[in-house]
RNA sequence: GGCCCGUUAGUCUAGCGGUUAGGACGCUGGCCUCUCACGUCGGUAGCACGGGUUCGAUUCCCGUACGGGCCA
């Protein structure tokens, strides 16, 4: 049995975040390929920005990437007595003290140190106070060490040292009693056994004050992994600002979670040359000491190339299992219609998203093509409109309807009009698909069917004839 | 402002003292081809800078620069 215990702990205050997914993932990762325990902790103690359809959306993101959790979810609203309990144990052993000193005060004289050049750090004014104001409730600081120094040992930066005396005597609880986060987060971690905490790079500065808690309770450390941060395109910190963040946007823009969460895995971390991994195979082969220290910025585009190779190899029926859903919202609903299979199959390899996919599918099923109107000017003119009935009279002739004969019957009428492949087939794709770009002539026709196909040669003809 | 972390092509990464610095996305040229796409062959571009240590530094150490993070 391992003894491999992580955690995610998200704060329910919006969507999940790309970001809250990479090291979820990195997470259950680590669970997973240590046969550990993966668990999940919803951080909602900041009451005024939790809400329960963050909680929900949290849930759903990860159940679409499938990040499954072993233990929780863990509320920290409903443990406040823990936090109580060692709150309470602190003061016993003397390690806190009351701080009378309002936020406002404490940045008013953090700004006044900043400007004056003198460190930004708490000035230590309350911890041997002997007799208090009783005209104002005091917030609890943990009476820290302030000679020496403490240690941060992290499986991915190594350790990392940093002075007491830099150290603030961090407050524990806020003057109207609620802990903070730095306290609950080792109450927690501590009390679900978490043996490797594995989080973003924002929390390593934090990191030591908490090892002091940790010592202070007299509790066995964890092990720390401090993951670099997603990046936007401008290298500052991903943001809304930089278009979609949430991982149920990525859904909705058609990207498929195996797709995702292979390329959530090459960011800040690679297995030699290999970029397709399945989740065997990251469970195999991740290991957080590989996480590379720097942060990574995000690339849509090579999603979009990994989310593309995935739609390749999906079977058929999955594909079309989500063609349907895709093209649903567009007015299609052919989820039962038995040519499905057969269109995915066609332009699997032509779609870079779902949408896409959905998008370049909509003139299988179209009543009426729409035509794009660049590719009728160019291609259903006057000139063409014989052609095209050409093409019609004799396909409708055909004994026949199936792409291998239907494909020697168009070519052997080439010949026989002296053009090229290509002065017919760029007409008749036009004239079947719409568009000048498609899927083969003669798998579009066979799907087509003989009856929609001649229509809509018909119909273009009618157009090339009386277009000018 | 203090402290902490980071730095291999535009981007993601491999590398863990001696390599023609490897792969991938993107961009790009050819081939394939009914279009597009796929596939395939090729090209483009990188160790931030300066000092050390060493016979030898992308790799180890120290600075600098730049970027990032934290400071109820």
């Amino acid at each position: 049995m391992s003894s491999h215990r992580v955690r995610f702990a998200p704060s329910p205050t919006g969507f999940l975040h790309i970001g809250g997914a990479h090291t979820a993932l990195f997470n259950w990762l680590v669970a997973r390929g240590q046969g550990g325990k993966f668990i999940l902790r919803i951080e909602d103690t900041d009451k005024e920005r939790s809400t329960d359809a963050s909680t929900q959306a949290i849930f759903d993101g990860l159940a679409w990437l499938g990040l499954d959790w072993d233990e929780g979810p863990f509320y920290q609203s409903r443990r406040s007595a823990y936090y109580a309990k060692a709150l309470a144990d602190l003061a016993a052993a003397g390690r806190t003290y009351k701080c009378y000193c309002s936020p406002d005060e404490l940045e008013e004289r953090r700004q006044a140190a900043m400007k004056s050049g003198a460190k930004p750090k708490y000035d230590g004014r309350c911890r041997n106070l002997t007799c208090a104001p009783n005209d104002r409730a005091p917030a609890i600081r943990l009476r820290a060490h302030e000679t020496g120094t403490t240690h941060v040992r992290d499986l991915i930066r190594g350790n990392v040292a940093f002075e007491n005396a830099e150290l603030d005597d961090l407050i524990l609880a806020r003057a109207d009693g609620s802990p903070t986060y730095n306290f609950c987060v080792v109450v927690d971690d501590a009390d679900m056994k978490i043996s490797h905490v594995i989080r973003g790079e924002d929390h390593l500065s934090n990191t030591p004050k908490q090892v002091q808690i940790y010592e202070a309770l007299k509790l066995p450390l964890p092990a720390f992994a401090h993951v670099g941060l997603l990046l936007g395109p401008d290298k500052q910190k991903l943001s809304k600002r930089h278009g979609a963040t949430s991982v149920t946007a990525y859904k909705e823009m058609g990207f498929l979670s195996d797709a995702v969460v292979n390329y959530f895995a090459r960011l800040g971390w690679g297995h030699g040359d290999q970029e397709v991994f399945t989740r065997a195979e990251l469970i195999e082969n991740f290991r957080i000491e590989n996480v590379s220290k720097a942060p990574a910025v995000f690339n849509p585009e090579k999603l979009a190339w990994l989310n593309q190779k995935y739609i390749a190899a999906l079977p058929v029926d999955a594909l079309a299992a989500h063609l349907a859903e895709f093209i649903k919202p567009r007015g299609f609903d052919v989820a039962s219609d038995g040519r499905l299979p057969r269109v995915a199959a066609t332009l699997r390899e032509r779609a870079k998203t779902l949408v896409e996919l959905a998008d370049q599918a909509e003139f299988y099923f179209a009543n009426d093509v729409l035509i794009d109107a660049a590719a009728q000017s160019k291609f259903l003119t006057p000139a063409n409109a014989p052609l095209l009935k050409q093409v019609r009279d004799d396909l409708a002739g055909a004994p026949t309807w199936d792409v291998a004969s239907l494909e020697a019957r168009f070519r052997a009428l080439v010949e026989t009009t002296g053009k090229k492949l290509g002065d017919l087939a760029q007409p008749t794709r036009v004239a079947l698909s719409g568009r000048t770009a498609s899927p083969g002539l003669f798998e579009i026709m066979e799907i087509l069917g003989r009856d929609v196909t001649l229509a809509r040669l018909s119909r273009a003809a009618d157009l090339a004839r009386n277009s000018n």
